[in-house]
DNA sequence: CCGCCTATGTCAAAATGCTGACATGCTGCA
DNA sequence: TGCAGCATGTCAGCATTTTGACATAGGCGG
């Protein structure tokens, strides 16, 4: 090997906060109360919302599909997905044609709720992408996956 | 090429699982389940260790200090600070000295238990700095500090 | 000096998420 | 066929966090 001449690679701040995790905690804590403000004028929450357009992307995905895309307990996944029929935004079979899963589907008025919504949720992420050197994006999404990949043994 | 012609430079993937957004969240969602196991092995929550090193950087913070710097509520921070007081880690004043804010600092067990985990949670710190080649490292921080920053208005 | 504004701490209620537990239905294997 | 293992959906209880509200303390400009 080169020689590592330096005594401390991996976490060369003393500071906390200049960790990589606070500062990731604190761009994610950004993001969650940007998309928080901006979803509540469109009468959604950010699980309600991650649902919709993983379910736009993915039709009939079932619960527990859904929660570990969105990371939460299939317990809280049902409850958001709960609150969704009963606004009419999905819909899902009331008994599973094939195993215990049932899977949701957007209706035509959660497809239009989406589309509506949409456009203020890409703004947010048009000011995250504005904020970061275009050259550099593609690394950064894929040391976050790395970071992500790491860190699930 | 130098020419930028791409009429979508913002958000070049179409699927939202490859946004900046979502990849946020992964990668938080991965470092909190880490943190969480580990901190459990030594009887800590996330936010009482986040209490904890913060506290120990800065000596005297109050709790709404605290709560901005962890990213909650004052609410919660108060909880957070009430548990910490109870097991005997932090010291808080009865009666404020100068305006309502009490200045908290670790007591000599507080930093025994601090020093206690820290080396189990730089072993996760490690594993994600190790996941990432350490020439981005510096731009993957100034990254994540400008998301931060651009979404807070 | 007084009133306005801001910051802080705290209480109560509601929302949200998780852990533990259980029943059901499929799959693979002997 | 029978049975163990596994995944899913769901219920109940608990923990955590937030929202909303209020009282108090200090700074500031009139």
């Amino acid at each position: 090997m080169l020689q590592n001449s330096s005594p401390e690679p991996p976490h060369p701040a003393k500071d906390v906060t200049q960790h990589v995790g606070y500062l990731l905690k604190r761009a994610q804590a950004a993001l969650r109360g940007a998309m928080d403000k901006t979803l509540r004028e469109h009468g959604l929450t950010v699980p309600q919302y991650a649902t919709l357009e993983l379910l736009a992307l993915h039709p009939g995905m079932s619960n527990a599909d859904l929660a570990r895309a969105t990371f939460v307990t299939r317990q809280s996944g049902n409850v958001v997905l709960r609150g969704l029929q009963d606004g009419g935004l999905i819909t899902r079979p009331a008994t599973a044609d094939h195993g215990r899963a049932r899977p949701a589907h957007l209706t035509e008025e959660g497809r239009a709720r989406l589309a509506a919504v949409q456009a203020a949720v890409y703004a947010v992420e048009q000011r995250m992408a504005e904020a970061i050197p275009p050259r550099r994006m593609a690394a950064l999404l894929a040391d976050l996956d790395s970071i992500a990949a790491a860190l699930e043994e």
